[in-house]
DNA sequence: ACACAGGGTCAGC
DNA sequence: GCTGACCCTGTG
């Protein structure tokens, strides 16, 4: 891989396993912008970045090598080898191999444990367009300024202590509704360290999951996304509506809807790489429009 | 207009 | 285990 520093940016040449579209377009991360010029830009890690692709090289602009080494590098998972992981999956059926065909440069990101706990208790029962627009108000509530980009003040995702000290009064006017109280109960489970959210990475994935269960508004499929998204824990299988959809569509004898049994049958059928095979496929389904204009593929 | 569902979880049986 | 309610808001 050829990385260079190019003025304020760093380009990798022939990425062609990254696109910043199947990256971000795919649910598991909620702090980005699609701009006007097809560019994507993303408050993480306490900096903003804007992420496109020209030709086959990628082009992450307010980005100097340091920060790429340092942070970004570990962010899009650039360790991993993406055409081998999506030959692998595309052998185990047709499914993946369309699936894992049209999501070409799609990448699990590794993000921070807390804003994923936050960020997935908003997403239970949610919108996506708005689970953004909360994550966004409660950045800008409580979050730190780190400058402007591109003619706009961005602010970090908050602090554990920042978040657990926000007024009801303040918190109403995120518009989470009912998750409300959870936010700030989970927060403050873990500012008392009641859960660790830095142990759970030397538990055992079935501990882990039971401790982040836990937290308030935590059930089986947030603690899901929290290990896959945030801890990169290949075996997480998140169940939500899309994944009932594609596996009962495909995986299943009969119609079932019990979230343990699709979850026991993801991976069996998926194996310890059952998170990648659930982003593609999640990610094929919603795309193609799964059960609304007929059978995908 | 107004019902309906959206990357689920929780409380009550 | 299973069922219904749940704060909002965009959609048809």
């Amino acid at each position: 891989m050829d990385i260079i520093q190019q003025g304020n940016s760093v380009v990798i040449r022939n990425a062609v396993e990254f696109e910043p579209r199947h990256i971000f377009e795919n649910g598991q991360c909620f702090r980005w912008t699609r701009e006007d010029d097809g560019s994507y830009t993303v408050v993480a890690m306490k900096r903003v970045i804007n992420v496109r692709k020209d030709g086959d090289d990628v082009i992450i602009d307010n980005c100097s090598m340091a920060d790429f080494n340092d942070i970004w590098y570990s962010y899009f998972d650039m360790g991993r080898d993406y055409a081998a992981l999506r030959k692998e999956l595309s052998q185990i059926d047709s499914h993946l191999m369309a699936a894992t065909e049209f999501a070409q440069g799609l990448r699990i990101l590794r993000q921070d444990m807390f804003e994923m706990v936050i960020s997935f208790i908003i997403s239970a029962n949610n919108q996506i367009p708005r689970i953004k627009k909360s994550v966004d108000r409660l950045s800008e509530l409580c979050g730190e300024p780190i400058g402007e980009y591109r003619g706009q003040m961005r602010y970090a995702f908050p602090s554990v202590s920042a978040v657990a000290s926000i007024s009801e009064e303040n918190l109403a006017a995120i518009k989470v509704g009912f998750r409300a109280p959870y936010i700030l109960k989970s927060a403050n489970m873990i500012l008392s360290r009641e859960v660790d959210l830095e142990s759970t990475g030397n538990l055992p994935y079935e501990d882990a999951c039971n401790e982040l269960m836990k937290l308030a508004g935590v059930g089986p499929k947030v603690a899901d996304c929290i290990l896959l998204f945030g801890d990169a824990r290949e075996i997480a299988f998140p169940v939500d509506t899309w994944v009932i959809k594609f596996m009962n569509e495909y995986y299943l004898e009969q119609s079932d809807k019990n979230m343990k049994r699709i979850k026991k049958r993801g991976i069996e059928v998926f194996g310890d790489k059952a998170g990648f095979a659930q982003q593609y496929l999640f990610y094929h389904a919603r795309e193609s429009g799964l059960g609304k204009k007929g059978p995908a593929v």
